[in-house]
DNA sequence: CTGTTAGCGCTTTCAC
DNA sequence: GTGAAAGCGCTAACAG
């Protein structure tokens, strides 16, 4: 059996009180002699408090759950390990719960993780979540007055903190770079249209076009779902379209695009150039490394887990929205139209 | 507050006692007349169990530990999923600890999970532990009489299950098919000399060799780390050595030769045939799609974690090793010398 | 200065 | 058939 406190009464003859109070810090008016005995016995004796038993008095285990819908895509898993780093480093323990953008097993999920007693949750919501659904966990959220942080998703009216990107920028970004390298006719592979963040990238992108005086074409529209399948249905769709480059959504969908100009023998970036977004670090690999617009998703890990402890810590209720600037990822598959 | 065990009592007129037994179904001699209304009443007020409190008294947490280097890592990921799932489905509880290799942060982890309960421990030991290190882990998971499986290694005596792929064999196909293919001047890129799994490669790369008569010769060993960089440097080491065909021992340092070869216009595979090991998803979608040795690994994840709920939930002390074969992907990156 | 006591929410034995 | 009571390992008032 591992030594338990009473142990250490045993062993000192003081009262587990006593030795509470001490190992804990709390023994103002105990003389040092007797601290020192009480410290000497627990490491000789090698004992280490019970953190479930500590968690059954203090209604506190110290433990986060992290909500995402899979580990294994890239995304998330750069993401859980900035959370992971950052609850190490503050004496948190991490409670894996992968999704698979399952909403059902997202909502069971929560009570699993409050029946476990963590004390706040870091929450990546499912990609199919509609308006219902999304009031559905955050009710359950609600109903078990469980903390908790929103990643890459603001609700408006949520209490709750979040921690997003500015895909509008990021639209903007990608927009303007290629418009600033001349091209005009540009093919968009965007996300599915119900998710925001594609909605915000688009937003951006018809910002940039608007503020370049280049109209905006739905035609040039393609509405993919974030996967290698759709880029190449998109560039297949395009072919007709004479655009001279495309902005895709995310990587992968580029690695779709990339893929199947390819196969048509179109040369990128010559013959048209193809610039992507999150900035998976394969991007850089691609014979013709893509240009892109990076996330910095190990960082949102890391102020998503920083924010949550806050809270938890300080019982604060401010809510704050911290929002991250993607960042333009220069490379070769942008080609410049004007200086050559 | 949450309902608890003592509310159903009040509210139902039972005891807590009597709700515990209906509620586990340990209510033999309990008519059903008084189980309906005791499980009706915890539907009613939405009764769930804190874990926290059944985890003290049956000092079980239905919690499991996986203790790898890194989650970013595609390898660890994927493993990570099959852990998750595997674990979800069981109703059994993930909590992540990243080591990023550290030999310390392990020790750490392995203590902070018995501190929290964890039933068990999924252990993948870092890289960079030599004999003494290892026994040092060991010796921790003993003394704290915590039940655990190793992943991706297997050591003799170690009073544990362990789930391997079979490296050796892994070497042989790979070398096997370079040699049916017609390549006698194989270069290979090894991982660091102290892992087990690169020699492993190694003995079965040199297996085949002797197999098919062809000699081994030492100066086409390239000791890497298994990244980008070590594959580099490896191109720089072979061009002299007259070698038709490259096995790197893992597709990270096979990217590295990929990109070093083509800045020496090397064509792949004409001029020089490039075989991997691993297959991440990336290796599909290269402008030459990499022949590569894939292992796995999400199965071994659920491997894993089956065999520890197993031996946890039965309390078997009978250890398995469980082999995975490695199987060869052939795609395009490997030339014909003998029919073309 | 230190010990006694109650209690966190639950399970389990034993008695009625 | 059901309930009382003890106890899991610990914290935190409160006494003294």
């Amino acid at each position: 059996m591992r030594t338990t406190i009473k142990d250490i009464a045993n062993y000192t003859g003081f009262s587990v009180a006593t030795i509470s109070l001490v190992l804990n810090n709390k023994a103002e008016k105990i003389p040092d002699s007797t601290k020192k005995k009480i410290k000497d016995a627990a490491k000789e004796l090698n004992y280490h408090p019970n953190q479930v038993a500590i968690g059954l008095v203090k209604k506190r285990t110290q433990t986060i759950g992290l909500v995402i819908s899979d580990v294994s895509n890239t995304f998330f898993s750069m993401l859980t390990k900035g959370v992971e780093d950052t609850c190490r480093q503050q004496g948190w323990n991490l409670i894996l719960c992968n999704t698979n953008d399952d909403h059902e097993r997202e909502l069971s999920y929560i009570q699993v993780l409050a029946d476990q007693g963590a004390d706040g949750i870091l929450f990546c919501m499912s990609k199919d979540s509609d308006k219902k659904k999304t009031q559905e966990s955050l009710q359950l959220l609600k109903s078990l007055k469980m903390p908790f942080i929103m990643i890459d998703r603001y609700i408006e009216n949520a209490n709750c903190s979040s921690v997003v990107v500015d895909h509008m920028k990021g639209g903007y970004i990608a927009t303007e770079y290629l418009l600033e390298s001349g091209h005009r006719r540009i093919g968009c592979i965007t996300g599915p249209n119900n998710l925001e963040d594609s909605m915000e990238r688009l937003r951006g992108h018809q910002k940039a076009l608007w503020k370049y005086g280049v109209p905006y074409d739905e035609r040039l529209i393609f509405e993919g779902k974030y996967d290698r399948e759709s880029g190449e249905r998109a560039v297949k769709y395009f072919l007709s379209k004479n655009i001279t480059a495309i902005f895709s959504f995310n990587d992968m969908s580029a690695y779709g695009a990339y893929h199947e100009l390819k196969k048509h023998k179109i040369k990128i970036p010559n013959e048209i150039s193809l610039i992507g977004y999150d900035d998976i670090f394969f991007s850089e690999i691609l014979d013709v490394p893509l240009t892109t617009v990076r996330q910095p998703v190990y960082d949102m890990g890391v102020a998503g887990a920083k924010q949550l402890i806050e809270e938890l810590d300080n019982k604060t209720e401010s809510y704050r929205k911290i929002l991250f600037q993607p960042k333009l990822i220069i490379r070769d598959s942008v080609a410049d139209l004007l200086h050559t």
